[in-house]
DNA sequence: CCACTGACACAAG
DNA sequence: CCTTGTGCCAGTG
């Protein structure tokens, strides 16, 4: 088929998206995590940015509640509406929050570069 | 083309 | 504990 050139850079976000969805219900993951999984040449800010993408058309579906930063922080809870709905949806799933931290966050911790191999 | 921004990570003070 | 600086890549103005 004929080249297409603006589907390369969509294939960035689908693997963000990709490894997002298949975050088991109860588990979460870190954007280092992420980032590392595609390739260390991916900066963590890469995957940040994608969720940012995430909350339109695009991320429809996609569980951006399950990604927190390396310390398992809620870091961008701020871009959810209302921010305590990040919580509040790990909460449900059996993910404990506690101030904006997510509790025994090595025991949920889930590694795409690990797991999903 | 250049400058700024960004839901991070890591190091240093 | 907090702030600042650097690296990383892509997008937007």
């Amino acid at each position: 088929m004929p080249s297409s050139k603006s589907e390369r850079k969509r294939n960035f976000f689908e693997d963000v998206y990709d490894v997002v969805r298949l975050i088991p219900k109860g588990r979460v993951t870190s954007y280092g995590a992420i980032a590392r999984y595609l390739g260390t040449g991916m900066s963590a800010r890469m995957v940040g940015w994608a969720m940012n993408a995430a909350h339109g058309v695009r991320g429809v579906g996609t569980k951006a509640h399950r990604v927190v930063n390396s310390q398992g922080l809620l870091t961008g809870r701020h871009h959810f509406v209302p921010p305590s709905s990040m919580q509040s949806s790990l909460e449900k799933e059996g993910v404990k929050v506690k101030k904006h931290q997510v509790q025994d966050f090595e025991k949920k911790f889930w590694d795409p570069g690990k797991e999903l191999i």
